[in-house]
RNA sequence: GGGAGCAUAGCUCAGCUGGUUCAGAGCACCUGCCUUACAAGCAGGGGGUCACUGGUUCGAAUCCAGUUGCUCCCACCA
């Protein structure tokens, strides 16, 4: 290798480009449906192709990418499928935003038009995304891109319409629904927020019609937060246990401004603490009132129409005005005929579209609806006997809530762009057609006066396919049966419902096979200040500036590092340098070991010494930890524990020694070396796979490429590799304890200093006593002499382990006063553990409830401890 | 109204089954080092009643209950 390209720094524009084209020419991120290796998979929840890469995307793409690249290298045939969403309204909305400026809505053009610009937005953007996948370094089969609206995939989703038409779970009905008056068309409850703004409670007066009834009585009074929806009221209802109204159930009121008699009605809904404790009634305007309104068969008086005017089913003084200027007239004329009790202030939660923040509006309309109850109940049991987990697994709970309460789902739209609903009507016969394929007459009369619905399905309808649409189904591929079940769904908690519940809803229902065994839900990022990251209102980071700043690896490394269990975490650019250092890191031990390899080619003598042992020990915990954590999607777990061992233990404390060694001419180190270098670049690859990749190919390692190669094997320790590895761990006590030493009496490292090692332990005296060790004693600790013999008084001492104490001789070197304090501490701090200790043990309760092996830890805590004070005394007093 | 998460060093957070890997890491700070892999570094150091109050226990940052504060999700209080 020639040195001489290998900077200093990693930079990693240069080659970040370079072997992503490089896994792409190898088609690395294609299985090979032939091999008999098991199958991984994971389809990506597909980006909308209105949205370019947002933090959120990085973070979950990181964590699909390591999942996959960590099942291939343990020798899994791996598939990540990409995929873009046509996202039927935030299409709409991108596209109407442009329309807007030029003062023309989406109308203006028809639908033709409309469906043409959709596309051409389609082929502009929705590359976009994908593109900024790769710069992240996403191993995705890009063979097998789709997009929702795919011919392939547009079959599947009729096909579905069809079978759940056909087993009769897809109904059209009137049902209230929530409609956005600017997108235009009916939304989900899961597309509506509700956001506490200041408002009014208005208490209107509704006379009562003369009754039989003896009362003085002349008005029921009620209070509302949306006074001009009373022009659609159809009762007044009141809780039947509420004395004050009992006697006037059944009785009726006039509905002023609009002269229509309507009737007090019974309704447990009816809260009686609030407000009056009776309540107008609009079953056409409200989900409650619909209900209510359903259940005492009450008339539904349509006052509100698609563009949230007031219809002419109002009083034609109303008719056409806005929302808003109709509550102002309404409020206006009932103060003026004297039906306006009061007004009060009140805090008022309002719904408004998840799109584009136009308040909502609850109306009833005639949609096409799924009947979720049949459906809910296999995906209900599938979670809980653990066929699909959840992890973090608190959200198991989340879903399983939201499943037991699930309503049917309304999957029309009065959109264009998206999934036409497959059903089709004859005008002459009136007969609903809904079949695979178009038809082209009426298939009860022949007619040929037939007309498809206008309505759109909901995003989410095809989107709930998407783990077997993409692989082929409805028809039987080679994907399909290989691998589905995929193995993991990785998302954020926001589509929970949206998304992942209706997933496994429809996997079972077609597929009767659960669409994915693991669902893992990533922490919500959050900025510096703890706000929601949101691209769209520019709070948080930008991902593309920090891969292009500090590198793809630095990224992903440093979103799995913070990646724990906790629901949120804080990120902002400054964080993104632990993964720039790391990679810096490895980059420099990388030059380091290639400068070691060239200067040991002449020399090799592969013996193993006790400080092999000792990483080879370290090294194989770690290979565990990291395997188990990432078994279980404890990224941060994973990447703590490869960067703590990688960092200070391989480079603070073995690559250091195996300098020395070399220096003095032991290059026996070379196999170990290789080895736990070659398994930590394996076990680091799926968090930096750019780096990795270019130092396996610098040091032209086999297989010609990291991807290829084999995740790290646990491999039996030898029998005395543990003994070994702990007289190193001891070792090293001994060289801190020294440079303590050193640093906390201001000694300088061009005085060498004699250790005196005092020990009745004759195995770690042989250790120290080999010439090898004692070199890397005097090189780390700057020692220059090793002596067994006791020849206190001038000494610091430093305890190293029981039965084992090293001193320094100081005389000359230090200020006495300062030692005897510094000694003076360490024997009160002693004293008082020692103390502590002794209680516990005469404790009788300890004595017979806690563990044997509690009990025996402490007496030799206790023994160790006692033994190290009495040597600190002893050097107390000499000192003296 | 229901549910979830969080509260540990100046900051951001680890701490999975209670007892030395239990008080940790990184950043920031202080001291000393350009020791030919890395100053994006090396060797050291200071700094925390583990939100509060009770309880369980021989023993609690860890388990339980309650309180306070912050964040999020769900829900039909007009």
């Amino acid at each position: 290798m020639n040195t001489t390209d290998f900077p200093a720094r990693y930079e990693p524009k240069a080659i970040e480009k370079k072997w992503y084209q490089y896994w792409l020419e190898e088609k690395f991120f294609t299985p090979d449906l032939s091999s008999t290796k098991p199958r991984y998979c994971i389809v990506i929840p597909p980006p909308n192709i209105t949205g370019v890469l947002h933090m959120g995307h990085a973070l979950n793409g990181s964590l699909q990418d390591i999942m996959i690249r960590f099942k291939k290298l343990q020798g899994y045939e791996t598939l990540w499928l990409p995929g873009t969403d046509h996202a039927s309204i935030a299409t709409h909305n991108q596209i109407e935003k442009r329309l807007a400026q030029e003062g023309k809505t989406r109308f203006d053009i028809g639908r033709e038009e409309f469906l043409c610009l959709a596309w051409a937005w389609k082929e502009k953007h929705a590359n976009i995304i994908l593109e900024q996948l790769k710069s992240l370094g996403a191993a995705l089969d890009w063979t097998r891109t789709r997009f929702t609206m795919d011919e392939m995939l547009s079959r599947a989703v009729r096909e579905a319409f069809v079978r759940y038409y056909e087993k009769g779970l897809i109904y059209k009905a009137y049902y209230i629904i929530n409609w956005c008056p600017r997108c235009h068309t009916s939304i989900s409850d899961l597309e509506v927020k509700y956001k506490e703004s200041d408002s009014f409670l208005w208490y209107i007066k509704y006379p009562l019609v003369n009754t039989n009834q003896t009362t003085a009585q002349k008005f029921i009074v009620v209070a509302t937060t949306r006074p001009e929806t009373m022009l659609g009221d159809t009762a007044i209802a009141v809780n039947p246990t509420d004395e004050r109204y009992q006697h006037l159930i059944g009785s009726y009121v006039n509905l002023p401004l609009v002269n229509r008699k309507i009737p007090i009605i019974a309704e447990d809904l009816v809260d009686k603490e609030f407000g009056t404790g009776a309540v107008k009634v609009t079953p056409a305007h409200d989900p409650i009132d619909f209900e209510i309104g359903n259940k005492h068969k009450l008339e539904f008086v349509k006052v509100i129409d698609e563009d949230a005017k007031i219809t002419s089913q109002a009083p034609s003084r109303y008719q056409g005005l806005s929302r808003e200027k109709a509550r102002e007239l309404i409020v206006a004329d009932l103060t003026e005929q004297g039906y306006l009790e009061k007004i009060e202030p009140y805090k008022h939660r309002v719904g408004r579209c998840v799109r584009c923040e136009t308040i909502t509006e609850p109306m009833i309309s005639l949609q096409w609806f799924l009947k979720t109850a049949p459906l809910a109940k296999p995906a209900i049991e599938k979670v809980e006997d653990k066929t699909i987990k959840f992890y973090p697994e608190r959200w198991t709970k989340v879903y399983l809530d939201w499943m037991y309460n699930l309503k049917d789902w309304c999957i029309s739209r009065q959109l264009w762009w998206g999934h036409r609903i497959p059903a089709f009507y004859c005008d002459d016969c009136k007969e609903i057609m809904v079949s695979r394929t178009d038809p082209t007459e009426c298939s009860k009369c022949h007619s040929k006066n037939i007309r498809q619905d206008e309505d759109v399905l909901d995003t989410w309808f095809s989107s709930a396919l998407w783990p077997f649409s993409t692989l082929g189904w409805p028809d039987e591929t080679e994907d399909l049966k290989q691998f589905y079940p995929t193995n993991l769904l990785s998302t954020d908690p926001d589509i929970i419902f949206l998304w992942v519940a209706r997933m496994i809803m429809s996997g079972l229902e077609f597929i009767g096979k659960v669409p994915f065994y693991d669902v893992y839900i990533h922490s919500t990022l959050q900025t510096e200040t703890g706000e929601r990251m949101s691209r769209s209102k520019g709070i948080g980071v930008d991902p593309l500036i920090l891969i292009d700043k500090y590198g793809a690896c630095a990224l992903r490394f440093t979103l799995a590092y913070l990646e724990t269990e906790s629901q949120t975490y804080r990120f902002w650019e400054k964080k993104v340098e632990i993964g720039r250092n790391f990679a810096n890191k490895i980059w420099n031990a990388g030059r380091l070991i290639a400068n070691l390899k060239l200067q040991s080619q002449t020399a090799s003598s592969p013996t193993t010494s006790a400080v092999d042992h000792w990483i080879l020990t370290k090294f194989y915990e770690t290979v565990d930890i990291v395997t188990n954590a990432l078994d279980r999607y404890a990224f941060s777990i994973a990447a703590q524990s490869l960067y703590s061992f990688f960092w200070h233990d391989f480079c603070d404390w073995y690559l250091e020694m195996c300098k020395i060694r070399q220096r003095h001419k032991d290059n026996s180190f070379g196999v170990t070396l290789e080895k736990v270098f070659q398994g930590c670049l394996v076990m680091l690859h799926p968090f930096m796979p750019f780096l990795t990749e270019e130092l396996w190919h610098r040091f032209q390692y086999q297989p010609t490429s990291i991807m290829l190669a084999s995740w790290p094997k646990i491999e039996k320790a030898l029998e005395d590799a543990k003994t070994n590895s702990a007289l190193v761990e001891m070792m090293r006590e001994l060289i801190v304890g020294i440079r303590n030493i050193r640093a906390e009496m201001r000694i300088d490292i061009s005085k060498k200093l004699t250790c005196e090692i005092n020990t009745t332990d004759k195995s770690y005296q042989d250790f120290l006593s080999q010439p090898s060790i004692q070199k890397l004693i005097f090189d780390l600790a700057k020692v220059s002499k090793l002596d067994f013999t006791d020849k206190r008084p001038f000494h610091s001492s430093i305890w190293v382990a029981k039965n084992i104490e090293a001193y320094i001789p100081l005389e000359g070197l230090i200020d006495f006063d300062k030692e005897k304090a510094r000694i003076r501490k360490e024997i009160n701090s002693l004293q008082n553990e020692i103390s502590k200790i002794e209680n516990l043990l005469k404790d009788d309760n300890f004595l017979n409830k806690a563990k044997p092996v509690v009990i025996e830890r402490e007496k030799e805590r206790l023994q160790t401890m006692q033994e190290k004070l009495n040597k600190l005394q002893a050097t107390e007093q000499a000192l003296t």
